[in-house]
Order: structure tokens, then sequence, then C-alpha cells
DNA sequence: GTCTATAATAGGATAGAC
DNA sequence: GTCTATCCTATTATAGAC
């Protein structure tokens, strides 16, 4: 049910995803998501965010942490964020939560999320041996252009910029580039 | 005016500008604003994206297809952009516009708007020596990065995502990246 | 051209039956 | 736990006075 949820904010965002949507997709009616979600959609939302964070979590951050050359680790990465975002028909949570809302609650825990992926895949940086600074700035670039890719691949109802965006990522990570 | 609406939907996206909001920013009551829109919303949101398509495609994409070298005229352009989206405090409207509304008009407009941009990169990369087929995905990629790196700055609050996507968007451009 | 007033609809949320 | 019914508010849109 929470993946149904979340499959509308990724699709329509904070704004777009009304109650009807939320019913329609869960099968509930708008009354019955609230005995499971007592602060309405903001209560979905962040349950939403929650099964992002913890499938996430297992299946690609941790396995990004663990051991092998952090060239093939990467790869793998690329793997399941590509099969995550089905080569970017479906689009991103967190960057689907950025607009809107001005002042809600989840406002902190979407910053949060992508703070994590920044730090992930800089430790990746990290120890290719890239300066911390390099390193961090990598990792930003490379979340930004998956944040933008799928932004595009909405846009232009293509995978393509999505597939190209992650066959670039490795040369943006792991790259020579000075300052 | 147009530029008053043209803000409240790079900042709230399609769903979340209301004519509330609209009303408020250009200061005129809704019926009068159905005076000069007839047809709403959509009708201020064609105009917003004229008045984006007319201003940056003179200051900003004109210079780039200008004469001097390709890393110059790139440069500027870089500096355009930084200018125009005051270093990531304001959004896109292109991306704004990107998410809500499944079926609407403006998907067609919004979708060649990202083109242009891809073209107008490609062909400087290409300028450079750059394979077609190479050239047009390091201008998907620097799109890319500059729309997800306005999403990271809107979500952390932050203008480094920005800033550090601008850097690293030149050797994104003409980087040596095989395939 | 702009306003006030108003209609019609959709969205968010609650009460209470089952 | 889920439903129908209901309420309140916001949103979109129109009518008509000035």
């Amino acid at each position: 049910m929470v993946t149904a949820l979340r499959d509308v904010f990724r699709a329509k965002g904070w704004d777009g995803a009304s109650l009807s949507d939320l019913s329609r997709a869960t099968g509930l009616s708008r009354a019955a998501l609230y005995h499971h979600f007592p602060n309405g959609k903001a209560d979905m939302a962040a349950a939403a965010l929650d099964d992002v964070e913890r499938r996430l979590g297992a299946e690609l951050f941790a396995p990004l942490a663990g051991e092998g050359a952090p060239e093939a680790r990467f790869a793998r990465w690329l793997d399941g964020i590509a099969a995550y975002y089905r080569n970017g028909d479906l689009g991103c949570l967190l960057g689907a939560l950025s607009l809107g809302q001005d002042e809600h609650k989840l406002r902190p825990r979407v910053e949060d999320g992508f703070t994590r992926w920044i730090e992930a895949l800089a430790r990746l940086a990290d120890e290719r041996g890239a300066a911390p600074a390099d390193a961090r700035a990598s990792a930003v670039a490379v979340v930004a252009l998956i944040q933008g890719a799928l932004t595009l691949a909405r846009a232009t109802s293509s995978s393509a910029p999505f597939e190209t965006a992650l066959r670039a990522a490795p040369h943006i990570l792991f790259g020579n580039r000075s300052a």
C-alpha cells in the first residue's frame, strides 16, 4: 500500500498528489486512509519516504559501501538506480517532494535524503584518492546529473536522457577534473 | 506583470501556483487576470514560457552561437545562467512545469524548450570537434546537471550545489570522455 | 481594465454506522 | 478497518457593475 502512495507522490509531486489520487491508487477510501495516516497527506508522504529510505538503503547504499573496487561498486549501484527508476520512467520521490508546500515538515527529510546520497558517493570518490573537496563536488554533480536526467526524461517522455546520464556518471565521479 | 506570473510558476510549479498566488504576485484581482488570460492558468503559464524563451533566447542563446572560442562563449553563457537563476535561488520554469497536469497543452512547449537547450549546447561541443553523438550526450548531461543542481539547491536551501554544478559544466561539455 | 460578488467544483478532513 | 455521508475551505471560473 505504501508503495502505491509512494508512486503517486513520485509521479505527481506534493501539490499534484490529491487524496483522490492516493485513494484510487491504494483502493482505499479517503476516510480509510485517515485511519492509517491520521495526519493525512503529510503522514502518507512520510511513510513513502520511510519506504524509499529503507529499501534503497538496503539494496543500493549498503552494497555501495561494501568491498571490491570503487568503480565496480559504483557500476553495480548505477545498475540498481536504473532499475529503481525503471530507466527514467519513474521520478524521484525526493525531487518530487522538493517542490511545493513551503513550510512543511517533510522539508528536512528531503534535504537529509539528498545529503545522504551525496555523502555516500563522496566516500566512493574519496576512496579513489580524490581530495575531500573534489570528492564532494563530484558527488554533488552526480546526484544533480541523475536528478536532472529524471526531469528531462519526464519532460521528453523518453528514457534516453536518463541512460545518457548514467553513462556519463562514472566519468564525473572518478574522472580527472582539476578544480 | 508576466515576469511576476513567471516567478510564481518557477517557485511553485504548475500545481502549486494557484490563482490566488498569481493574483497576489501581480497585484491584480483574479477576475482581472482572466481579462488578460481568458483561459486562466494555462494562458498565464504560456505567457511565462513566451517571456522566458524570448528573454533567454536573446540574452543567452544568441551570444552562445556567436563568435569567439567555444570555451569563452560557454563561460559567458554560464555567467548568464548563474545570473538568471540568481545562483540557484530561483527555479527553472521548464523544470517546474514538467511536473503535474498530465495531459495539458504546455507539455510540447516544455519538451521543446529543453530540446533547444540541448541542441544549442551540442552545437558548441560539436564545434570543438566532438563526434555528433558525443556532443549531444555531453549537452544532455550539462542540461541535466544544471536542472538537477537547481533541484538540490531548492531542497537544501543552498546555492552551493548550483555553483558546484556550474564549475563542473565545462569539463562535462568539453572534457575527454570516451563513450 | 479592474473591481465585487458569486457560482461550481475539488481538495482536505471528520463523524459515525457497520 | 473500511465505508458513506458530511463539512469546511480553497480553487477555478464567470457575471455584471463601474
